[in-house]
DNA sequence: GATGAATGAGAGTTCATTCAT
DNA sequence: CATGAATGAACTCTCATTCAT
């Protein structure tokens, strides 16, 4: 359901012509970076005319929106997947999911991500944080209300993580060795909570 | 220090001009975003002519890449400072340095950060890293060697979660419990590194 | 037909932009010198926009490199009708067609005449080469081969006399009288080529 | 003389400035070309300051105008060195001197003869003429006047040549053989020239 | 609906020249 | 006399967007 889409395209044709330019976005973005995305290029990648593409979009911007808005569909609906498929496996999954569902070069998340805070601000967040926490609240241990401060740490840690990982190539990180990290920082996060609760409650 | 500049400031009056027009760059940044960034603005800004602002930048990157160093330099000193005052403080002082100390708005310090990476490569990185590497290694109980992607995560989490915690400001994340949390992270991270090595050395 | 055309015009619309284009750049060039020639004042003289210009032509240089194209493939053009018109004709004739169908200010061909050869380099010389040549090879007395130097000298005599001349208005010379001398001057040349190589075959 | 000089250099030092200054301008000329020659660029490679050029040069072209004069100057002298001492030797001689005397590269050339035009106009011309026509004028047999026309013939086509040749270095042309077509051309036409001059002595 | 020629504000950048020191 | 920091008009070129066909 793209917000700034002008035609609601009910016809295959029409979602035909979304799709072509969406792929063309990314095809570009991939393969010639953020500085040569220009709407006359996305149009000419699509084969479509630019007239065309003003006839789908409003503007520049929802495309890179529209964009984000599926990438970030795309995880959610794979972590909720694992969460109903693994209900007892912890960390991993959801890291391995993260690790592997992020399609497109760092440049493209960034960008992607970028243009879906700007367009939906803060309801991409709650529905991020959402779908993560998800994946903690079912261990019965964890059933204390934690504080927006730790829940910002568990939802934003990995992808943080994940995105700097990727924009540094030069540091030549592995993914194994990495996801084994990354299930530790949470894990030990998560067990510290744990501790923190239960002294509170002792108290 | 900065690495493009053209004519290598002397004199008093130079040295003024570099100041104001990296002054007048920051305060664009924070009061009119990335977008508006402009060099004939800057220009404009800083009380300086156009062609002045080209006789000590190569080009408008090489601004952004100027402030980063400044940025990134002024807090390497003050963790070091810390280091050296209080070599026993555990995470807490450093991370409260970099909570304080990253001064500018958070599209500020990305677009710095970015320009740097782009302007050093792996450079900024490596420094970035030692830095506060610095400040765990002297504890004896870690004096093992963990590997890159450990590594990795001790030194990239804070400053990651920092960039998002001020890029979501929909949050309103408050200072005190972030820190909180903050510390907790690192140091059950820490804790958990410490005992996977000493079941290594067992075995 | 214009090498670093964009955009391949094929609609009556583009024709006449591309014509209105090189046309202000003819009177620009005439009129104000290749000093005033910007693409601003181009695009602002033929009554199209400056964007409108760059969807035509790459850069500046493509638009003087399709002026010189259009002009020497007008010239070629009329020396090869005289070719077959006058086959019997001497030099004389050619010669009057360098005179007469060279149109423009001595500035305006030079300008033309130099983007000609950055753009297309050695390809251009030897069409004129080759155009110029015919014109004599057809008398049986000059059956022989002659050197590159000759075929030069040959090719370029008249063309760049023509071209100094005009630069110079001081000297007031005159067509008719010039024409004569070029005629003499050539037609010289060809009868001591055509001695020495006698001389050469009696050996 | 330079005539557009500000400040007469009567004192060894001013006169090392003017001709660092003129040597700078050749060597960037040479080495980097004409879209590289600036004013800031000569003054820094002849080690004095903007300002101090602007001392002894009102303005950019002024330097070119003083170069093409110490060019036109030494081959004048030249030429004349070469009448007084081989004064039978035709006009291979001075063909001779022109190709070897011609310093830098054709662009150099071009650049400083167009700046010395613009500079002084009519007045180089008739100084080039006189030079040349002394070679010729001793010959007895050529003691007819000739027109206008037949002068600038004789005055401009080697020199033309020359400029042509070696702006095409892709003809690949090489000196000796080029130089006997030269020769073959002027004195062909200095022999055509005395024909007619006696033909009209006979009516 | 689709097209694509046209738009034009505005970006980054250069360089001849001045003038306070 | 020399310096060189400062000037700013002018340049080439880009690209999101519109609208007549």
């Amino acid at each position: 359901m793209p917000e700034k889409t002008r035609r609601n395209p009910k016809q295959a044709r029409s979602q035909a012509t979304v799709d072509a330019i969406l792929e063309a976005t990314f095809h570009i973005l991939e393969t010639e970076g953020h500085a040569k995305l220009t709407t006359n290029r996305i149009s000419e990648r699509a084969g479509v005319s630019i007239g065309t593409l003003y006839q789908y979009f409003s503007d520049r911007e929802a495309i890179l929106a529209a964009m984000g808005e599926r990438e970030a569909e795309a995880i959610r609906q794979e972590i909720t997947r694992i969460m109903i498929e693994q209900p007892e496996g912890g960390a991993r999954p959801v890291i391995q999911a993260l690790m592997n569902g992020l399609q497109g070069s760092v440049e493209t998340r960034i960008v992607l991500g970028d243009a879906l805070i700007r367009a939906r601000g803060e309801q991409v967040i709650s529905d991020h944080h959402n779908a993560f926490l998800e994946s903690v609240k079912e261990r019965e241990e964890l059933s204390f209300s934690f504080g927006r401060e730790a829940a910002f740490v568990l939802t934003h840690t990995v992808v943080c993580l994940l995105r700097a990982a990727a924009a540094e190539p030069e540091l030549a990180l592995e993914a194994g060795p990495l996801e084994d990290e990354l299930v530790l920082l949470i894990e030990s996060y998560l067990a510290a909570l744990t501790v923190r609760a239960q002294k509170k409650v002792a108290n």
